[in-house]
RNA sequence: GGCCGGUUCGUCUAUCGGUUAGGACAGCCCCCUUUCACGGGGCAAAGACGGGUUCGAUUCCCGUACCGGCUACCA
């Protein structure tokens, strides 16, 4: 990247607390810590809450838990802190208004008196309405207004948004780091409103000089901005000099795996998985929206294939650490076209990093959830020994449960239809035998030793050991699935298989 | 409607004018495995369309089509 040595990398996330934070959003913060990370810059959460009607109890302290999962975490937010706070917009109000202020006395933005009510009834009216230069004119607003009658309107604390006296055919060019050169020209931008009645900025104008303040030298957001990009180059113009704007790049946008358009929350209920990173409750509500967290994904694998949806190094290689990410990361290398989200796809990266992870690491993480299936870890080196055994049947941390749980507790559903067509007399005997000699005997306790008990044994009834080892699969873990049955007996007491094994023999007599 | 953006296998993507258009997920088949997986091997699958430029276009340019985004005192 072209940037000076003298001048620190600063990029900045700034989300809106509204809500749980979906795959989109995350992406950005990836995209804008991986950036700053390369260039060991700084990376910024400003929190933009300018809309109070929107505004929603425990959403900030949500994207906080969701950078820190993700282990993304800002060097400046409102609660790291940072010399260029505050950090939420709302309290940061009175520099806003000092700007509007500012844009008007240059000519560059204007008083408008219409009321919400006015322009909702012409919008009724006129279907594409647009407040710009073309209809400003026959508005309530100090460009077409006597200089008298906005001093007595100002005078008499009517209601007014200000709004941007956006020029007639003026050409506005920006070079995007994604997209190239990007043109606009103003006779087809509207007159957006910059300050709220209420004082508030809208995301135009706080933006702008939030970015400026906090001295932001590369701006990166979703493509859904693009369009409106046209009025923050003029606020930037006409407020600190375009030589000071930071160099912007537009993301490609998550999109629907079926149909079209982006990706929302509604997807993820429709089609049955997580849209948003951690568990979202909805205070209002009380409605729990699932997170890939909570789903049972690791957080190296969440950010890994974030990173991967518009983005890769050019290479085959699609397993990537946080680290590796921050080294091979290249703006020039994210793509310009949306990317449909592939759920299958998504689990298979989990699966990879859950084959290459540490499996006291992965105890640790799973352990929550055999706590919530009330199944009780007496010695965690144990945990670490099955998981070890197990770990590469499983995609989601939740699926170590049903893939392990049979090594702490005895199965209580058995597949008998799967033993019964085969079933006979002879094999139950054999187990009966088997019974014996786990219950009573010294049988070796490692699994090639009892690999070679079970077949001596077998032998010397006049079975094959072969036509046995489904059944005994069965009788120890429920059903057709798990490592191999000697290792499952090596690791479960003898006296335990044999409990096992009786109460598959019983079930069976009865059917 | 207008403005802006985008377009390679079903999906994510590689390709910096010359390739049998490569990889991965999903699918199918085989091997390994007396379960389920892992692993190994294989099959099938793509340049939206039409014009240029060029000795040669997936690649560069233009147009068309299609998809998307935006068009709020929301971000």
């Amino acid at each position: 990247m072209e940037n000076s040595a003298d001048q620190m990398v600063r990029v900045r996330f700034a989300p809106s607390p509204t809500g749980g934070l979906h795959l989109g959003g995350v992406r950005t913060v990836l995209f804008n810590y991986l950036f700053a990370k390369k260039y060991n810059g700084q990376f910024i959460l400003r929190i933009e809450d300018t809309d109070q009607s929107r505004f929603v109890a425990g959403a900030e302290q949500y994207i906080l838990d969701t950078l820190a999962w993700c282990g993304l975490t800002p060097d400046e937010s409102p609660i790291h802190g940072g010399a260029y706070g505050p950090y939420r917009q709302s309290e940061r109000k009175p520099m806003y208004k000092q700007y509007a202020s500012q844009l008007i006395e240059q000519g560059n933005a204007y008083y408008a008196f219409d009321s919400s009510e006015e322009l909702d009834a012409i919008r009724k009216e006129i279907p594409n309405f647009q407040y710009n230069r073309a209809t400003r004119m026959s508005m309530k607003n100090s460009m077409s207004l006597p200089a008298a009658e906005v001093a007595r309107l100002l005078s008499e604390n009517t209601p007014y948004v200000v709004r941007i006296n956006m020029p007639d055919a003026e050409e506005l060019v920006f070079e995007d780091l994604i997209r190239g050169e990007v043109k606009f020209d103003t006779s087809m931008v509207d007159d957006k409103v910059l300050l709220k009645n209420d004082g508030m900025p809208t995301y135009h104008l706080a933006v702008v000089v939030d970015d400026f303040l906090m001295k932001i030298t590369h701006a990166f957001r979703g493509e859904e901005w693009l369009p409106s990009a046209p009025v923050h180059i003029l606020v930037w113009k006409n407020l600190f000099g375009l030589d000071q704007m930071p160099k912007w790049a537009h993301l490609p946008l998550i999109l629907k795996p079926d149909g079209n358009g982006k990706l929302s929350k509604r997807d993820g209920d429709r089609l049955g998985f997580p849209v948003f990173a951690m568990d979202w409750t909805d205070p209002n509500s009380n409605e729990t929206t699932t997170g890939f967290k909570e789903r049972g994904f690791l957080p190296e694998a969440f950010v890994n294939l974030l990173a991967m949806l518009g983005w890769n190094d050019g290479t085959d290689q699609e397993i990537f650490s946080l680290p590796t990410l921050i080294e091979k990361f290249s703006l020039e290398r994210v793509h310009k076209g949306g990317a449909k989200f592939d759920y299958e796809k998504a689990k298979w990266f989990n699966q990879e990093w859950i084959k290459q992870s540490d499996n006291a690491y992965l105890a640790n993480l799973v352990a929550p959830y055999f706590e919530a299936a009330k199944i009780e870890i007496h010695e965690p080196s144990y945990l670490v020994k099955v998981i070890g055994l197990v770990k590469e049947r499983c995609q989601l941390l939740t699926d170590f449960i049903p893939q392990s749980a049979f090594f702490f507790t005895a199965p209580t559903e058995v597949d008998t239809a799967s033993i019964l067509p085969k079933w006979d007399a002879p094999k139950a005997a054999f187990f009966t035998a088997l019974i014996d000699a786990y219950a009573h005997q010294a049988v070796p306790n490692d699994a090639t030793n009892l690999e070679a008990h079970f077949k001596t044994l077998a032998t010397e009834q006049g079975l094959k050991p072969g036509d046995l080892m489904l059944p005994f699969r069965i009788m120890l873990v429920g059903g057709k699935f798990g490592p191999g049955v000697f290792d499952i007996v090596a690791n479960i007491e003898t006296k335990d298989a044999a409990n096992r094994i009786q109460y598959c023999l019983d079930l069976l007599s009865k059917k």
